[in-house]
DNA sequence: AGCACGCCGACT
DNA sequence: GTCGGCGTGCTC
């Protein structure tokens, strides 16, 4: 006896869907609903995308859906229209858009009960901190590590509570006779992060976290207002360029728009996006902090990967069922469901973090703007350095482009910068130190009088790239990879940056037994080292992705630049985005001309982007900012826009060359990758794949290009090469994409292959 | 993607 | 004689 069948959604390559009989007995099915289904051996959760009277598929063939997420509301018809969109255009299956799109928890089926339930617990009052561990006597443990538990957090779960005291109940009334703790009851999808800053008793750990906000809502300039006015105007489907310098005020222009909007829709929902889960922390607490007396505590949220799985899953949910009303998240969060969502921010839009590079690989920013045509609301990409599919957008005027040309603060003008010719600082014999140079030495020495701060930006992590040996030329590489290690001295290992290999340093050369290996070329540990002994006395950080490996660790190093712990700091393009520092005077740039020679042609535009926004780091509060870039080449055409800050003008050269040359924004292309176990292999999967694309219709309206390999053509151990395919037509590349797929899989003698629509990396 | 089945080389 | 290598094929 069945009600009928439904259609499931299952992450897997296959883009069919699989149809299940549905029990009569279980709650009315609908599209939307989470249900787990047997799939081959083991039991998986799908997603129900078509409910029906009947199925094609062979009655033997059909299995029962063996459970239903009843506790979660469906999700509705516009995300499922969203994820079959995004699956179409990256040529995808539906389910393995939609699946790995929710938190992992809810694809779990044994947590569902618990997360779905409300939650009971107990929280701790400002008199119970107080009176607690007085009342307590010291032979009742049990009762102790009740009260230590809820001290920690503030709050303690009943279930939680049940396990460190069998009569945790009791306790825990009496406490709450005496006024010490309160009981709650919280609906399912509430944010316990988000309920913890309504509560005084952890006023303090809020406190701690908005340090670099200012309380105070600052005057808007006349240009911030028009943005704000333009924005809070606008009806309907409306993509909005916020160009704006750094430190220019872009996120105030967000914060008035949200506040308007969340102020005139009660229920509305807004989403916004930020590159890196670094910058989260500073976001949040701004946005907090502004919002702390119109929006309950619990109203906004933070969705990314650096969540615990518990709590992702809840302000999910929290989402999902419109009680955030702001989530604040990074490129993951733009597949949320928002039943409710009427407005979209996508902070740097610019930047390459929104590119996914694994599994799916979405432009998270793409997709934010095609949420707001489907929902018909605006969406505000704010950068200083758009990205040239943006700002041709905008020069074409389907966005509305939004300018701030001039800092927020009284008196912040932009830096001027510097250009050190190395060239010439060598000619006349001016002394260097571990490369850096005697203007910027000395530049930062003025700064540490004053104390001031410095930054050095290097995008090159560890200490040396290569290690050679000066007798026989041999160089340290990877034994699985196409790449020389990396030397880490504090580490004291060689590391490969592409598999994680590692080894120590060996004393001599393997090959010639000569004991003078030196390391070549200069890290941020190198760097780091030097600025010790050119700059005596001077306090030395370094911020890079292995000075903050452990968990939380980035958090605490970037609050002593703030707390004023730090005279100069160095690192990687982890320090050169969004940051706020107060006392950064001076920018050093080391080593980016290599960037300029790229084959990539997108190499330049990030490099611009990269320089700009390290450049915005200083002189933001006030203080007169100076940048010193380092280069072999002065006179490049991009080094000059940059001394002049003239994004316009190297945006429009940037976007003519692209022009002539057939390259997007004006061709759409897509890349098919594959990993061989030889490349001879790779490039002849390759080879068959352009020969099959070739009886494609659509595809006449194609170009594809000869395989080439990888720049690093082999990783551990697999080589890898790439097919690049193009058009001017974005529907003909699709059409020919989805003919080419089923192509794909019948070809053989390759590890893996991957398709990627607008890549980014070519 | 998992997870099976299946058909050939080096080991208790 | 088996343990296990990864090629091939299937999952409602």
């Amino acid at each position: 006896m069945t009600a009928g069948f439904v259609r499931v959604a299952l992450d897997h390559p296959l883009s069919a869907l699989y149809d299940y009989r549905y029990p009569a007995s279980a709650p009315a099915p609908t599209p939307g609903m989470l249900v787990r289904v047997p799939f081959g051996r083991r039991d998986v959760v799908g997603l129900v995308c078509e409910v029906s009277t009947n199925s094609d598929v062979a009655a033997d063939k059909l299995r029962d859906v063996s459970a239903v997420c009843a506790a979660c509301p469906p999700l509705s018809a516009q995300w499922l229209l969203l994820a079959a969109f995004a699956a179409e255009y990256y040529q995808r299956g539906l389910g393995e858009v939609a699946l790995p799109a929710l938190p992992q928890a809810l694809r779990d089926p044994s947590r569902w009960d618990r997360l779905l339930a409300p939650e009971e617990r107990y929280r701790l009052l400002p008199a119970g901190r107080a009176a607690l561990p007085e009342a307590l006597p010291a032979r009742a443990q049990a009762l102790r590590r009740l009260a230590q538990a809820l001290a920690e957090t503030g709050v303690l779960d009943l279930a939680d509570a049940k396990a460190l005291h069998p009569k945790a109940v009791p306790a825990l009334e009496s406490w709450r006779e005496a006024g010490w703790v309160d009981y709650e009851r919280v609906e399912f999808g509430a944010a316990p992060g988000a309920t913890k800053a309504s509560n005084e008793a952890n006023s303090e750990a809020n406190n701690e976290t908005s340090d670099v906000d200012v309380v105070q809502v600052p005057t808007l300039s006349d240009e911030q207002t028009a943005a704000v006015e333009s924005i809070v105007a606008a009806h309907g489907f409306a993509p909005f360029l916020l160009y704006g310098v750094t430190g220019s005020g872009k996120t105030e222009v967000y914060l008035r728009a949200l506040a308007a909007l969340l102020e005139r829709e009660p229920d509305a929902q807004a989403l916004v996006l930020v590159p890196e889960i670094n910058l989260t922390p500073q976001f949040e607490a701004a946005f907090r902090t502004r919002f702390a007396a119109t929006l309950a505590a619990d109203a906004i949220v933070t969705l990314h990967s650096g969540l615990a799985e518990g709590e992702r899953a809840r302000n999910w949910l929290a989402a999902h069922v419109g009680r955030a009303r702001i989530v604040l998240g990074t490129r993951l969060a733009v597949l949320a469901s928002l039943p409710r969502l009427a407005m979209l921010v996508v902070d740097e839009e610019h930047d390459p973090a929104y590119k996914q590079q694994e599994g799916l690989r979405y432009s998270a920013r793409d997709l934010a703007v095609w949420r707001a045509k489907q929902l018909d609301v605006p969406v505000v990409l704010g950068s200083a350095t758009p990205s040239l599919e943006s700002w041709w957008q905008a020069e074409q005027g389907r966005y509305t482009r939004l300018t701030l040309s001039r800092r927020a603060v009284a008196d912040a003008v932009l830096p001027a910068i510097r250009l050190i010719d190395l060239e010439e600082e060598r000619r006349r014999g001016r002394a260097s130190f571990e490369g850096l140079s005697g203007p910027l030495v000395a530049a930062m020495k003025a700064r540490l009088e004053r104390g001031e701060q410095s930054l050095v930006f290097l995008n090159r992590r560890g200490y040396a790239p290569v290690l050679s040996c000066d007798a026989c030329g041999w160089v340290a590489g990877c034994p699985r990879c196409s790449a020389y290690v990396v030397l880490h001295k504090p580490e004291r290992a060689l590391r490969c940056h592409h598999c994680g290999w590692e080894s120590r340093i060996p004393r001599s050369c393997p090959d010639c037994g000569n004991v003078d290996i030196a390391p070549m070329g200069r890290g941020t540990q190198r760097i780091e080292e030097a600025l010790a002994s050119a700059v005596p006395g001077a306090r030395v950080l370094r911020i890079d992705a292995d000075s903050t490996r452990r968990k939380g660790s980035a958090q605490a190093l970037f609050s002593d630049v703030h707390a004023g712990d730090i005279d100069i700091l160095v690192g990687t393009q982890m320090i050169a985005k969004g940051h706020d520092f107060q006392r950064v005077s001076l920018v050093g740039v080391l080593n980016a001309d290599n960037a300029l020679f790229s084959h990539d042609f997108r190499a330049s535009e990030r490099l611009f982007a990269q320089l700009m926004q390290v450049s915005g780091r200083a002189g933001r509060s006030g203080l007169p900012g100076e940048v010193m870039v380092q280069t072999r080449y002065p006179r490049h055409a991009l080094y000059h826009a940059l001394a002049r800050h003239d994004y316009v003008g190297f945006a429009n050269a940037q976007l003519a060359e692209r022009r002539d040359a057939h390259l997007p924004p004006f061709v759409y292309q897509a890349l098919l990758r594959a990993e061989g176990r030889t490349l001879e292999a790779a490039l002849a999967f390759l080879g068959e794949a352009a020969q099959a694309l070739a009886a494609i219709p659509a595809a006449e309206r194609v170009t594809v290009y000869d395989a080439v390999p990888l720049t690093i053509v082999k990783v551990m151990n697999v080589h890898r090469a790439q097919l690049l395919v193009e058009s001017q037509s974005r529907a003909a590349l699709q059409a020919t994409l989805r003919a080419w797929q089923p192509m794909l899989r019948t070809l053989r003698g390759v590890l893996r292959w991957n398709l990627e629509v607008d890549p980014l990396d070519i």
